[in-house]
This record gives structure tokens, sequence and C-alpha cells, in this order.
DNA sequence: GACTTTAGTCACATAAAGTGACTAATTCGC
DNA sequence: GCGAATTAGTCACTTTATGTGACTAAAGTC
């Protein structure tokens, strides 16, 4: 009824990729092609007849050599100002990355979350909102197990749980809650860590519930 | 790394409006400029330099007359297929419009949500996705009371999130749980509707809550 | 005035979450 | 070798939340 735009406006897609690297998540950057010494998440420009997705899987690919073991749309940023060089709005991903994949590829490094470059104000919201998504999503998608190895101990898990949910966990009300939810399965193994008692190691094996599954509930807080 | 995209891709802007109809949700559909006997969510093309939501109020001021009363997200949609019209993604946003603003403008029309008309499977994708965002944040954001009057009965507002929720609720865990997160606020008038004993009315006013507030939770099945 | 209809509340049963304390199996220091 | 320290794993008890039926209240209907 206005106006007609014009120049048709474009879009790009960024990808937050994330991994656990000790007690951190952490972000993967790439070099800044213009401004060398700058970092933003990794990015591009769709290609004709390319769905998003596709998109973002190759994004994600091309930023870190391997498909993410997990991904999600977060949403689409766009203040008006356009920012990822050309691009009037980007539609965001956040993939997951296994342990152990953390070797970055050239001109691409992995920082801890507290601790992110500087980044434009657009890219700077796309991370936040990657980590409340992650957040929103962890009672239901098997995010945590998707950041640790194949097999893990309890207590690996839940210091998982509560690194991507900001928050200290209780250890019976965790345990009881992962019991009711059904999605590890005990493994013949233990793992003597150094210190104390040896812990058994368990391995993702969701049950198929029958009813009204309810997710898995970690409200749970600490003392 | 590839061929560089031959051209610009570019997107839309589609709106979901909804209301309650009586009983049921309704969504507001616009007559194709096209083809004449089909319909579609309205869309827009952005303006330059114009945000996101900006666009999304647009398309829906010029829908319905006037601006939602919450708008959200709903995120980025596209499947490789352009649609509609020349967009190759589509960002979506969910409104809703309160309840007696109902008179669509020309060209306009509202349907029930069960009885949609045919729509192509971007868009339909789109109407879905917007149902389950709303019923996401049904227990963080004031959805329910949007689409209601400024006062109402509680019978109705538990009608209203039974709609919402697509589920009966049981009366007295939807008061307890109401009553536990402090949402509304009697009023000294009681309303007969007719049949059966008056109702008291309430009104949204929500209290500030101190330490973390846990939104509502109408987990409630009905019997 | 008995019956129907909708509003509003109560009491009790069941389930889930919060929490501290206890037992178990290791390594470490000596 | 042995007690302290450390981490794993479990229990039992308390407190909250939720599920549910039944009951009382205030209208209209006939």
């Amino acid at each position: 009824m206005r106006e007609r735009p014009s120049k048709t406006s474009s879009y790009s897609v960024d990808v937050v990729l994330i991994t656990a690297m000790g007690n951190e998540l952490a972000v993967l950057f790439s070099r800044n092609s213009a401004e060398r010494e700058r970092w933003s998440i990794p990015w591009k420009v769709p290609q004709a007849g390319e769905a998003l997705d596709e998109t973002g899987a190759r994004v994600a690919v091309e930023a870190l050599g391997e498909r993410p073991i997990w991904m999600e749309q977060v949403g689409a940023f766009g203040d008006g100002k356009r920012h990822p060089a050309e691009a009037d709005i980007s539609v965001a991903f956040v993939g997951l990355v296994p342990h152990g994949t953390t070797a970055p590829l050239a001109g691409h490094a992995w920082f801890p979350m507290r601790d992110l470059p500087p980044l434009s104000p657009r890219q700077r919201a796309i991370v936040e909102a990657a980590t409340r998504t992650i957040q929103s999503r962890l009672d239901q998608a098997p995010i945590a197990f998707r950041l640790l190895p194949e097999t893990f101990t309890l207590s690996e898990l839940q210091r998982m749980y509560e690194m991507l949910l900001g928050k200290r966990l209780h250890k019976a009300s965790f345990r009881r809650a992962l019991q009711a939810a059904w999605l590890v399965e005990p493994m013949d193994e233990w793992r003597s860590e150094g210190r104390g008692r040896p812990a058994q190691l368990y391995r993702y094996a969701p049950k198929k519930r029958r009813r009204a599954q309810r997710g898995v509930r970690f409200n749970l807080l600490y003392p």
C-alpha cells in the first residue's frame, strides 16, 4: 500500500556453534575477512533454491569441518541496520558440537561463553538468544547428551546440566528426575577419576515412553 | 567457497493474527490479489531500513486496522521453494487481537482454526508453528488475558485456557494454580449469564512477585 | 417449590520436589 | 597400613504441587 521497496531485502544465515570446554560452554568464531583482528560467528548468504536448514548446515560445515550433531533455529534478527555484511536480517541457528571435536579450522577459534570477543549488537543478541533457546529445549531435546561423549558418569551429566542451566542442582533430586525420565542406561563399566570412588558409566538410551511424556523437569534448585 | 548466489535472496514478513470467536480460535486471512478466490495470511515485503518487528506491526495494522495487543516472532520459514510471491523465506509473527475488535476490513476474513482455507505448505507450517508458539508462551505471557475483555469471569478465563491448550482443565486445580500465580484481582461486580449463579468479575492485575516466579503451570488434566 | 444450571470451595489422595545425612569405594599423606 | 579426604551413590523424611470428587451457593425454568 505504501511505496514498494527500492530493492529486495536480503538475509544471511548465522550459526552459533556451541561446545563444552572444561567447565564452560564455548562458542565458535571466525576471523572477519575484512578486519582480520575482529571475530564474528560464522555466517553465509543463502544459495538459490537452498532451504533454510541446508544453509545453516552448510555454514556449520564450512566453519567446523563437520555437521553439528544437533541444530535448531533460533529466530530471525534485524533492527533495520544492516549488519553481517549486506544482510538486512539474519536467521540464526544454534548447533551443538560433541565433546572431542574441538580442534578448530584455520581462522576459527572457540571462545568461552563468559569471555566473548567484541561483537556487533545483532550477533550479540543472536548469541544470547541461542543460549536461551538451548535452555528452553533442555528438557525436551537431548542437548546435554550431545555435548558429552558416548559414555559418561552421572556426575558429568549433572555438571553439564548445571553448566547449561547456569545453576547448581541437588544430586539426589537430579538422579531421581533422571530416573523418572528413562533417559540413560547403566553400562557394566566404571571409571576411576583419580580422587574418590569410581563412577559407573552410563549412556544415552531413551526409552520410548507410552503416555504423555513430560520431558525432564529439572527445576531442582540447590540449597 | 562455492559459487556465489546469482541474486540476493529476499524475505517476506507473514503475520498470524489470532482472536477468540465463541468457543474457537480464529485466524485472519486476506484475499489473494492475484487469485481472488484464494486466501493467505497477511504478508508484506520489508521496506528499506525497517526493523523486523516494525514490518510485522505494519503488516498487522494494514490487515487489521489497528495494532495487535501482543506480538511475538515465530521464526523463519523456507524450504527452498519460493512462496508468498517472491520471497525465499518468510519471517513469521503471531499477534493477538483482543475480544471485540473482530470486524475485518474489506478483503479480509476470520477463519476458525479448525476450518482454514487451503494454504501453501509454507503458510500452513507457519500457522501450526504460531499455535505452538502461543501454547509454549502461555504460562509466561498474558496471552489468555489479551484475548479476553478487560473484565471476565474465571469460567471464561478457564475456557480460554482450554481453547488455547486444546484440552480440558479441572476447575478446582485451575483456580488453585491461578491463585498461586497472583495474576488476577476480583472486582466488586458480578455478572449473571442467564442460567446459573452469577459469576464474579476479575481483571488481569499481576502482582510483582519477589523471588523466582514460576509462571503459571497449568499442567492440570481433566479426569 | 423442585429441578436444572453454573459458580465457587473444600478436603483428601497421590505425586513430585527439596533436602540432609548416610554408606561405599577410591587416593593421598604419612 | 591407616586415617583423612574426596567423589559416588542412596535413603528417608519433609514440604509442595497436582489430581479429583463432592459439596454448598445462587441464580433461572417450569
